[in-house]
Parts: C-alpha cells; sequence; structure tokens
DNA sequence: TCTCCTAAGGCGAACGTTCGCCTATGCTGT
DNA sequence: ACAGCATAGGCGAACGTTCGCCTTAGGAGA
C-alpha cells in the first residue's frame, strides 16, 4: 500500500525515473523493448501516477472548485449533476463546498479552494449575491463562472431568462382570460425572486393591469411556505382566479394549500410553477410550468469557464439560458365571472 | 496572480522559507518580532499556503473521494450533502464523481480518486453492486465505506435497515386490517429492493398471508415508474386495498394513478411511501411513509471512514440507520369488505 | 572564567513529478 | 575513413512544502 513511484519502476526495469515518465505519457523517444519492459514493470508493481505531484509541478490541478447552496433540493442539484459530467468530459475533477443557508462560510470554503489551486470556481450560493467580501475574492481569485448575482460584478452569469421563468406562464394565464392572478414568490430578498416580480409587474402592466401587493406573497422557495403563503392569500385577497408560483416545491404547497380550501385547480383557480421538477408531472393535477434547463446550464458553466481561463481570464458575455413551458392540467380558462 | 511561495515571504521578512513555514504552522520556537515580520510580510504580498505541496509533502490530502449515483434526485443528494458537511467539520475536502445510469464508469472513476491521493472513498452507487471489479478495486484502494452492498465484501456498509423501511409499512397496514396489500418495488435487480421484497414477504407470512406475485410491480425508482406500475396492479389484481411503495417518488407516480382510477385514497386504498421526501408532506393527500436519516447517514459514512483509516483499515461493523414511521393522511383502515 | 543550556533560526533532504538539455551509440552517405 | 545525424536514454533542476538536525549567540550557574 505504501505509494509506489516512477523511481520504483524505473529500478525494476533498469531504466532512469525520467524515462518511466516519457514512456508513461507518451513523450520522448524510447525504443519499443524498452517501452514493454517498463510499461510492464509498471503494471507488475502497480503503479498510479500521483496526481499532486504532477500538479504541483505542471501548475495545473486539474480541478475546479464548486460552492453550492444545500443542494438536497433538486434544481441545484441539477446544476451540479451538469457541471460534474461536463467538467468529467474534459478530465477534471470536482471539489464541492455546500454552504450553510445563511452563506456566512462563503469565503472560508473560497480560500480552501484556493489553497487546493483549483483551475476555476462555479458559483451557485444565491445567500452570497450581497457579500462584497466575496465579490472582492472572486475577482482577484481563480477564473469563476456564477449562477447568481455577484456583489460589484465582474464575473460572468449563467442564468435561465427571468423574462421566461416570469413573463411566460403570467402571460400564459392572462391568455386564458385571468385577471386577479396571484403570485407566490421565492424568498424576496433574492435578486431571482425580485427580478421574476418586476417581470410579473410589468407584463400585467403591458396589460393595463395593476400591481396590487394583497396579491403577492413570499413563499421562501419551499414546499411549506408555498402552502402557508398560499392560504394567507386566499384569507385576504377574494376573487384570485390563478397563482404564479416562483417554484414547484412550493407549487406543491400551492395545490394542498388549494385543495384543502376545496378549490378545484383548474376549474376555480389555475396554478403555473417553474422548474419542471420532476414530481409535478404526476401532482394532482399534473402541474403547467415552466422548463429550465439545469443540467445544461451546468455544463454551460464549465464550458465558459474553460474559455474564460483559456482566454486568459477575459470578461465573457453573461448566458441566459432558454426556457420553454410545459402545460400540464392545472391551467384552464378563467371561470365565467358572474 | 503568479502563485506567491514561502520563498516570496521569506525574501521580505529576510529570513530563511523553512522559518517562515514554522511561523504560519505555529511550529517551531521563533521571536516575537521576527514572527510578527513574517506575518505581516504574508498578508502584504497576499500569501496563500499550496495545499497541494502540502499534501505531497506530507503524504494525506485530506480530500475524501465520492462516487454516486446521478443525485439529481433528493435521496442521495441529502446523502452526499451530509457527506460533505461531515467532511468539512473535519477539515476534509470532497470529490465529486456522479456515475452514468449503468455504472459502467465506476472503475474509472476509482482510479482517478487513487491518482489523487484521496484518503478515502465513499461510495454510493447501487449500479455496481454486482461488479467485481470494482470490488477488488476497493477492497485493494484507500479505506472506503459503502452505501450499497460490493461485490465480494470487504467495504463496511452504511444502511437503512430494511426490517425498518419494509416491515414497519407493511406492519401498519396490517394493523389497519387491510389483507390485499400490493407493492410497487424498486428496480429489482437492486439488492435494497430484493432486501424490502423479502421483508414484505416475510412479514404477510408472519400473519398468515400468502405472498402473491399478482400484487408485486417494479417501478424503477422513479415517479412515472410508479404510475405506471399502479395501472398494470389495478388493471390485473382487482380488491387490493393498500399499497406499499418502496419509496416516495413513485408514491407520487401511485397517488396520480389511483386519482385517475377515481379511487380515493385512503378511504379506497391507502398507500405507505419510503423516504420522507419533503414533497411528500403536501401531495394530495399527505403520505405515510418511513423517515429516513439520510443526512445522518452520509455524517456516519464519513465518521466510519474516519475511523478506519484512523485504526488502520481495520474491517467495523456495518451501520445500520434507524428509521420511523411517519403518519399522515394516506393510510386508514381497510374498507370494511362486503 | 568556564561550562552548559536554551532560544532562535538556518540548512539539507525529501515528497513524486515534468521538462529541457546533454551524451553516447550506431548508422548513413560521400 | 570521416563528418553528420538520428535515436535512445540519462541527468539536473524545479514545483512548494515539511521535518529534523545543526549552528550560533547569549545568559545563568558554579
Amino acid at each position: 500500500m505504501a505509494s509506489v513511484s516512477l523511481r520504483d519502476v524505473a529500478a525494476r526495469a533498469n531504466v532512469s525515473f525520467q524515462t518511466v515518465s516519457k514512456v508513461l505519457n507518451g513523450k520522448g523517444a524510447v525504443a519499443p523493448a524498452t517501452r514493454q519492459r517498463i510499461i510492464e514493470a509498471a503494471e507488475e508493481i502497480g503503479y498510479i501516477p500521483n496526481a499532486l505531484a504532477r500538479s504541483l509541478q505542471s501548475r495545473s490541478s486539474l480541478t475546479l472548485g464548486v460552492i453550492t447552496v444545500d443542494f438536497s433540493n433538486t434544481t441545484p442539484a441539477q446544476f451540479l449533476v451538469g457541471i460534474e459530467h461536463e467538467a468529467r468530459r474534459h478530465g477534471l475533477s470536482v471539489i464541492l463546498s455546500s454552504l450553510e443557508p445563511d452563506g456566512s462560510d462563503c469565503a472560508r470554503y473560497l480560500r480552501v479552494l484556493m489553497e487546493r489551486r483549483v483551475d476555476g470556481i462555479i458559483m451557485n450560493a444565491p445567500a452570497t449575491e450581497e457579500d462584497e467580501e466575496v465579490g472582492r475574492l472572486l475577482r482577484a481569485g481563480p477564473a469563476c463562472v456564477s449562477f447568481h448575482d455577484i456583489a460589484g460584478g465582474g464575473v460572468p452569469i449563467v442564468q435561465p431568462a427571468s423574462e421566461g421563468t416570469a413573463a411566460l406562464p403570467v402571460r400564459h394565464l392572462l391568455s386564458l382570460g385571468h385577471r386577479r392572478i396571484a403570485m407566490v414568490t421565492g424568498y424576496q430578498r433574492r435578486h431571482s425572486a425580485q427580478r421574476r416580480t418586476a417581470v410579473y409587474r410589468a407584463v400585467l402592466a403591458e396589460h393595463g393591469l395593476p400591481y396590487d401587493p394583497l396579491l403577492v406573497e413570499d413563499g421562501g422557495w419551499e414546499v411549506e411556505g408555498g402552502y402557508a403563503a398560499t392560504h394567507r392569500l386566499l384569507d385576504r385577497a377574494p376573487g384570485i382566479t390563478a397563482i404564479y408560483v416562483q417554484n414547484d416545491l412550493m407549487a406543491v404547497g400551492v395545490l394542498n394549500a388549494l385543495h384543502e380550501r376545496g378549490l378545484s385547480v383548474p376549474d376555480d383557480c389555475s396554478v403555473v410553477g417553474c422548474d419542471d421538477h420532476p414530481v409535478v408531472a404526476r401532482t394532482i393535477p399534473p402541474l403547467t410550468t415552466v422548463s429550465v434547463p439545469f443540467f445544461d446550464a451546468g455544463a454551460a458553466a464549465v464550458r465558459l469557464l474553460l474559455d474564460r481561463i483559456a482566454s486568459g481570464n477575459t470578461m465573457p458575455e453573461d448566458v441566459f439560458l432558454p426556457v420553454s413551458m410545459i402545460y400540464r392540467a392545472s391551467t384552464a380558462s378563467a371561470p365565467s365571472g358572474e
């Protein structure tokens, strides 16, 4: 188990260890017989190259660092899987750091990644989007790409287009004749929730409808928050015929709350979610939602990062991911008002 | 950006680089004034230790490798989060490798982890549970702990007790008076599905009930599989009054299929899931299920691994995780048969 | 005054690579 | 017979650490 090195292989094959290196990396000119002997020797004593030593010498760790929000939710997990697969395709490994909910440990983990000399960093930690220190570190450190805003900018962003994630559902509901369209938002301190709210407002305005704060509730991104938000909405704002929910997890809670109230979806109230979580294809009723390509987003982030590294860390354009509506059974025409 | 090393700090503080090392690691005896000077110098030129070099020299990478099935599902993701947190607590980083569905790339990734000289490996890749090569590599390589069986053994296992995940739900249904209890299994090639099936069978036998293959369908662990399996069951086996579903994701599909058939849950048919997926607290109806501590499982795996490393790779006992029933609204007494 | 001790810090070596340059050997062409 | 040249492989250095041992200087004790 004591690690066997190039030197051990060399001793066995009666050559210098540098020659072994050449053979194993297919570099220099080596006689076929010697090559064969070396390869066999390596095989016999179970030589495994030491990537640490290689990285030290080559000044490239072939490693990406990822700092992410808790990914036990499906959406950040999909993003992460996309990153991992694309990284692997390029021969890179991924070091994972998942943050506390408040993101307070981000700077510390960033430092760990820098000590480990990662070649690049991918961020998905909305809780730090206003953290100036994190912004500074990221601008000073290795190449970085982020899924959320970074305080002070300077880091390219990969994001679903919020015109898509918000405008598509709201337009869909409007086209079905709904006029009192409530919204359950994600945690309102997050920029993505704010952006979607702004788009909701803008689309309503386009159609001559006022923005009514009574129709908007914070669901905090989670199932239970969606459930509670819906009950609050129904308590205080009668006449709601549709709800746009900023993610599918909350939408599950929304459907449950409506059911508890004896309201039928979609007959009494339409619901649109966002993300196309695997589960909502079979909720009762199956949910109309927005499909967001999280896997692809992860892959795109890796590619962007690699471009950035290759091009000497120039600042590329932000990437906006195309999204699309998935029409299922949770939306229908507004009940004929009388 | 060109990396600054101990030597650079040393030059600035007018000492040897080894002295800088001593100060920064708090090792040798150094005069307070010198110490101060060194710390300031390090600060000023932005010294960041090189973990690669450190690992090379110390022969310990402070890294854990994790090989996991696609974790865009919540349960493997929770396990992974648990691992990451516990690893972090011990100052270890985690290198992540997620496999193709068939696990065919496992041996390759294992090799990468060994090249990177990880201190230990945690496996969660059920697709490889019969792969002899993987088993061999794991027994020969660094310390390892697994969440699923390893071909040939020799690796300690951390697992929810299948007496819990299967016996608890089935006993619950029996105690409610159900006698025709169907089961939607996970992918039947997996040992965990097989074990749960065996326990289901054994518990029925305890109560003098025969094992009826017509009541068992493979749902493949996914929502859609649960949905399809339920329709097949209802088509061919009338009189089912309860369904035990081996995971919650499938249970969502089961609830939907029952709803489509016009069967009320729990009045016409009870349903029990497994895992306590966050979503099933608000399905319609909320699902009775088995809570499995996946976070804790991840943390326990890390602790077991560290014990194993510390104790020179002795073979510890397997760990079985305690599970418990969560009673919600999807189960009720069997309809009074007439 | 001499010995001994301790504190402070220098120094060499090693961890396992890769890279570039150097040398020895033998063959080709005239 | 000799210059010229591939071809094969050796060798030194460097990447950035940590570790253990050595040296030096100054002070305490007899």
